[in-house]
DNA sequence: GTGAAAGCGCTAACAC
DNA sequence: GTGTTAGCGCTTTCAC
């Protein structure tokens, strides 16, 4: 059983009230009364009880971060971004891995209600018709990362997709190339046609003689397999706009399967920038999202709900392309 | 502000324990009380509060999970694995990422001990001096993985590190190899000295003909970078041995930058099998850990604690070759 | 079967 | 500067 208050003033001869008074770093405590509490903590090896202490306070310095699936490597940036913020702050993180699975994103959005948690970011791949109910009647400062919720009472942290889309096609059609394959996500989410909706402006913008094909993929590495059978009815040269880098890394997997080389015959573009991106072989050519800073504006925006300011609209953060070495000149 | 249980009482006209035992389910309440509590619980759309519930209990239903850096893609599916095993439980997980800094990592200790967790998961890269002082006289149920204590008072779940070693050279000697490359982390922690040992023992036994130089990595993609020092100064036909994939990802990559073909001209295993491993072309032949199991092991060793078992001594799992493209013979 | 009462460990208002 | 008191929301005896 760990040292209470009232073990740490019997010892040290004092009210807990002036423990207390310690503990937040009240100046209206006497040297000596000072001295003798900070040595009966010490020599107790008391720490104060969080749990007391937020009944008492009616908050808990906690806040809830739920992610699709921790395993995609976009995420960890993000929850990195959000911890450090809410370390600057004072809270904590509890982060919840909802693992791709809708029930269990639900089930912990109550978890984190009965933990009395301060606020709540949902960092979440696809929004369902249950998330929209049931996020829309939160009680809770709330805020998305990469989804919104209709309505826009719901603050979200979005890259700009669109313009992601635009300028990954912008550099293919620079390079030449003429015939584009998209290899799209699962049509649940928004953003994924809004990037979509960036390459077919950047077609249409550049007045040209240029192909679209679109196929389904699922967004993670085996939707990249779509580039098998793609690569099995075209000749080359093409080039494939990845609605993600999963998916990117997936189709030059399956290409060089098929001995398909990458940059020469096909070029390969991804979206994110993902850790791995740099080091695939060739390095892969992408449009990157700062994950660390949607991460940290996300647990901002709750600090200052929190501090009863009301937020509304979505914040849009720039994206970037990146070249390396998946794409090249078309011939 | 939430509702209450008074006010559930109130609202039902039963006193707050009647509502209490409907909450536990207890058997002891008649079929009116329990109709009217139950609306009023969802009228009021009620959710009992887990900081009161902790505070009454002395149990929080939590566990503290630290791992050294969720952006290194060998956390997650351990983060996965102590999740659903978590849950199982009823317990929920607190992940503490100590972004590879020590202190931080201490830090997050103490805050887990003040937040009154029931247990502590350390997954960590390498425990200095500090962490072992400071976890030795540890007040609550502690677990380590991928690292162990000295003095075997705190139960760790670790992968069979010397075997690794052992069946990657194995690997690379029935190619053929006379010429291997180990490039190690930081020697810090005790596991990599392990695989190393592994590495030399099958050397020996083979009685072969055979070379081994190590060359010091950083445990992360830039400590593959050494490969290209090596293929400076080194012909071909020879083979890597990386302590991990990180390392094996990042060499593979060095090479390519240098035109050096694998694995034509140089065999490169690496140590882990993180998802990408599969992906990289071509596919990362490597040692399997159990990752998922491991975090699994851990909250469960964790609850038998709980339950008042004493444990001790470690687990240590199998590990596995999984041959893919990145080894070939030497020619 | 149900309610009253005590108390988990802390903080904040109020006295002195 | 310090102590007393009340109470955060819940669970758990103990009566009845």
């Amino acid at each position: 059983m760990p040292a209470t208050i009232t073990d740490v003033a019997a010892r040290a001869g004092v009210s807990p009230a002036t423990v207390s008074r310690v503990l937040l770093g009240s100046p209206r405590v006497s040297p000596g009364a000072l001295e003798r509490v900070r040595a009966a903590i010490a020599e107790l090896d008391y720490r104060p009880s969080g749990v007391a202490r937020s009944l008492r306070r009616q908050r808990t310095g906690t806040l809830g971060l739920i992610v699709t699936n921790i395993m995609n490597p976009f995420y960890p940036e993000i929850v990195r971004g959000a911890e450090d913020a809410a370390q600057r702050m004072g809270s904590s993180i509890i982060l919840c891995n909802a693992a791709e699975d809708p029930e269990r994103e639900i089930a912990y959005l109550e978890l984190l209600l009965e933990r009395r948690v301060d606020g709540v970011i949902v960092a979440a791949g696809g929004l369902t018709k249950r998330h929209e109910e049931f996020l829309s009647a939160f009680s809770l400062p709330l805020v998305t990362i990469n989804a919104d919720l209709p309505g826009g009472q719901v603050p979200a942290v979005l890259s700009d997709d669109h313009e992601g889309g635009r300028a990954a096609t912008l550099h293919l059609l620079e390079l030449g190339h003429t015939r584009l394959i998209h290899i799209s996500s699962p049509a649940v989410r928004e953003s994924f046609s809004l990037r979509l909706d960036g390459v077919k402006e950047a077609i249409v913008a550049s007045g040209g003689d240029v192909s679209l094909e679109v196929v389904e993929g699922d967004g993670y590495l085996d939707g990249g397999e779509a580039a098998r059978e793609v690569a099995g009815r075209l000749r080359p040269p093409y080039a494939i706009v990845a609605h993600n880098d999963l998916t990117a890394v997936g189709a030059m997997h399956a290409l060089f399967d098929l001995g398909v080389r990458v940059p020469d015959q096909v070029s390969v573009v991804g979206f994110d920038d993902i850790a791995l991106a740099a080091h695939m072989n060739p390095g892969l050519t992408t449009i990157a999202q700062d994950k660390y800073a949607m991460g940290r504006l996300a647990v901002e925006t709750i600090a200052r709900m929190l501090a009863g300011e009301t937020v509304r609209g979505n914040l849009i953060l720039p994206v970037r392309l990146v070249v390396r070495g998946s794409t090249g000149p078309a011939r």
